[in-house]
DNA sequence: ACTACGATTACCT
DNA sequence: GGTAATCGTAGTG
């Protein structure tokens, strides 16, 4: 009987009560939880360590703020479901928020590489390990998540989900404008932890 | 059918 | 620093 291998981390799932909080409380509180993939017997991820919240009232720059269509879909389901959306011939992914029907997400934008890192240079090609996930669609890449991801649960999926690290201190968290958007530009909506050499942009005190 | 555009990235000076 | 590549959406006719 196949028996599916245990995530390499000992630390506790994120569940429903996590993300139905208000998206920019969740996009904080994700810097410093761990994101896991299995593909094949393989376990891929790393720390979360820069995030953007896309809000559901008032948020031009929200996929959700035209209403729902047949791609942004997923973004409109429960609290805890991955939202993956194509752009510019790349993915990106999301973690729905609030609640059913409001459209508000986070943006995970770029990990620490910690598990199966030789994979996901695989993924990737011949990169530096700080190029390896420092940004959205980098970290799609490496862990091995496409459209065909789209709508699946990061509370229930057995081989996908975010997870409180009990083992790591608690990270520094610095507030940011959101990147590569030129509606709502000015909110400050993007969370890094200012110390990583991984995001996608280095932070720098204004 | 045609067009414009984007929550990006790689490569250039 | 700047810009070209790339393709799925969405809006228009």
């Amino acid at each position: 009987m196949k028996q599916a291998p245990s995530i390499p981390i000992s630390g506790e799932r994120l569940t429903t009560d996590f993300y139905q909080q208000a998206t920019a409380t969740v996009a904080k509180a994700l810097i410093g939880k761990a994101i896991l993939h299995r593909v094949g017997a393989v376990w891929l991820g790393g720390w979360i360590v820069e995030t953007e919240a896309y809000l559901h009232v008032r948020d031009p720059a929200s996929h959700s703020a035209r209403g729902l269509t047949a791609s942004n879909r997923s973004m409109f389901q429960a609290p805890g479901t991955l939202y993956v959306y194509p752009i510019h011939a790349k993915h990106c992914l999301n973690a729905v928020t609030e609640s059913a029907g409001q459209g508000a997400a986070v943006l995970i934008r770029a990990i620490e590489p910690v598990w199966g890192t030789e994979r996901m240079q695989s993924h990737r090609g011949p990169v530096n390990m700080r190029r390896l996930t420092a940004g959205p669609a980098m970290l799609c890449q490496a862990l091995d998540i496409d459209r065909r991801d789209d709508g699946r649960s990061l509370t229930h999926d057995p081989d996908l989900g975010i997870f409180e690290a009990s083992e790591v201190p608690p990270r520094a968290v610095a507030t940011t404008r959101r990147i590569g958007i030129s509606k709502s530009a000015h909110r400050m909506l993007r969370f890094v932890d200012p110390q990583s050499p991984f995001l996608s942009r280095p932070y720098r005190k204004k």
